[in-house]
DNA sequence: TCTATATTTCTAGATATATCGAAATATTGG
DNA sequence: CCAATATTTCGATATATCTAGAAATATAGA
């Protein structure tokens, strides 16, 4: 489960910052087609070199899957991947001991309707 | 809509640390009665300094309210945020043209089963 | 092979974050 | 008012991230 941690937590990380989650919204919007690191450095207007930092460390947070084809790399969201990191937070909810040490008893929130 | 992108990136940045999303894990379990700053500090093991600066984060990025009482304080999961946050990126797909500019046809994901 | 295109690597300064001990502040109970 | 408890502020250092220009690399096409 730390292990879980830790990747959800690197997750967040790639998507905390505006301009990749830009990137990343740009990339989801794409869909399955994904889009070369030229079309979204035209979407952004983020430099090259600063692209290619932030689009490594989303790939290394598995938000996002590179594909190189020929001399040009196709960058896709991983759908799965942002489904399960979308749910994290609120599965963990009672995935443990839900009763606070102090002994008060514990709110229940409603099921979340998404 | 970039204000809303904004505010997104900092909720996930403020979940993008280890042990802030253990500390928001901890708080999520306890529910609506939430936990004081000490009973955090018990749980976590974090130092009482660290631990304010990364409440201070996390309810400056909405995820958690926090209340005083008394000389305790007791810190919430804003649930209703955190709901918001978690479908943040797939809410954004089709929220905006949702052709590639390639031509492409873009790929159609399945509803989180959440 | 030469050239244009696409992306990456290198380098480096600016800014932000993480951490925690010690001191300070607030509040309750006696 | 005093002592104990709970939390915050201060100060300081270490580490990480952000940014982007320039140079390097890779590949396709003429």
């Amino acid at each position: 489960m730390t292990v879980e941690l830790e990747r959800a937590a690197q997750a967040f990380s790639a998507m905390g910052s505006e301009p990749r989650l830009q990137v990343l919204l740009c990339l989801v919007r794409a869909g399955e087609a994904g889009l070369l690191v030229g079309d979204i450095q035209a979407r952004t207007g983020i430099a090259a070199s600063t692209l290619n930092h932030h689009l490594k460390f989303m790939a290394a947070a598995g938000l996002i899957d590179q594909e190189k084809q020929g001399r040009t790399i196709v960058s896709r969201a991983n759908f799965d991947f942002l489904n399960h990191v979308g749910s994290f937070i609120i599965d963990q909810c009672c995935a443990d001991a839900c009763l606070a040490d102090n002994g008060r008893e514990v709110g229940v929130r409603e099921k979340s309707d998404v």
